[in-house]
DNA sequence: CTACTAGTTCAAGTTAACTTTAAGTCAAGG
DNA sequence: CCTTGACTTAAAGTTAACTTGAACTAGTAG
C-alpha cells in the first residue's frame, strides 16, 4: 500500500502518517521509487494510535507501548490508572455538564442569582480537569 | 487588591491575570501607581472564567459571553449546545474508560486477540472526540 | 538617600500535534 | 522525450493558552 491508499483507509491525512513514521509511532516496510510502501497491518497500528489517542495518551507515551522490533506492549497498569484517569474527567465533565444544562433552562433572571449556578461557579474553582 | 492578593485568592498566577485582561476577560479598576487594583468582583468574574475552561470554552468563546459593559450576559442556547457536546464527550470517554478496565483485567495474552480490544479500536477508528 | 520588593511592559519562548510550503524526484502515459 | 501527477524532504508555520525574560518603576523600610 502506498501513502495515499493508507491514508484513505485509515481516515488520517498523509502528512500526518509522514509526522508519525518521524516520530517512531509507524514504520514503511520499504520503498518503491521514492514512495513508502506499508503493509497492511499498518491499520491495525494505526487504530490502536488512534484509540491511544482518544483515550488521552500523548504521543508519546504512545511511542512507549511499542518494544523496539515494533510490537505493541501495552503495560495493564498503565491501562488501568488511564482508565482511572478518564473516570475523574468524566466525573468533572459530568458535574459541568448537569450544571449547563441547569443554566440553560433556569429561570433566574441572572444565572448568578441561582444557587445551583453559584455551586457550579465554587467546584469549578476548585477542580482544574487534565484535559 | 493587587495583583498577587487576586492571584491568590483565585489560585491564578499573576501573569494569567495579565494575560486575560489583555484578552479582554477582565479588567482592572484602575491604577495605584503601575500597580493593578481589582474589585472584590473580580473573583466571581474568575471563577466565572475557570468555569467556562473546564466545560471546553475556549477563552475567545467566553469573552464573548460579556457584555461591553463587561457584565456576564450568558446565552442559554449556548449553554445548552455545549452541555449537549459535553454529553457525547462523556459518552465517548466512558466507552473508552470501559474499554481500557477491560483491557487492562482482559487474560488474552495480546490485547489484539482480545474481542471487547478489537471493538474499542474499531469504535476508535470512526470516532474522534471533540477534545 | 538608598536598597529592596513587588509590581510593570513588551517581546519572545513553550508545547503538542500537526499542516503548509518550496523545491525536488520518479513512474507512467502520450 | 516530455509532461503530468503523486509522492518525497526539510524547514517553517499554526494554534491556544500561557510562561518567561529583560529592562524598568513606584512605594516603603531603614
Amino acid at each position: 500500500m502506498d501513502i495515499s491508499e493508507v491514508a484513505k483507509k485509515s481516515g488520517l491525512p498523509a502528512s500526518t502518517l509522514r509526522y508519525y513514521e518521524e516520530k517512531g509511532l509507524i514504520r514503511s516496510i520499504g520503498r518503491q521509487g521514492l514512495k513508502r510502501v506499508f503493509p497492511p497491518s499498518i491499520l491495525e497500528r494505526l487504530a490502536l494510535i488512534t484509540l491511544g489517542r482518544n483515550a488521552g495518551f500523548s504521543l508519546d507515551e504512545i511511542a512507549d507501548m511499542f518494544t523496539p522490533e515494533g510490537k505493541a506492549d501495552i503495560d495493564r497498569v498503565k491501562l488501568q490508572s488511564k482508565a482511572d484517569e478518564l473516570n475523574e474527567t468524566i466525573k468533572h465533565l459530568t458535574a459541568m455538564r448537569d450544571g449547563l444544562y441547569h443554566a440553560a433552562k433556569c429561570p433566574a433572571p441572572s444565572h448568578f442569582e441561582c444557587p445551583t449556578f453559584q455551586k457550579l461557579l465554587k467546584r469549578a474553582a476548585k477542580t482544574r480537569p487534565n484535559k
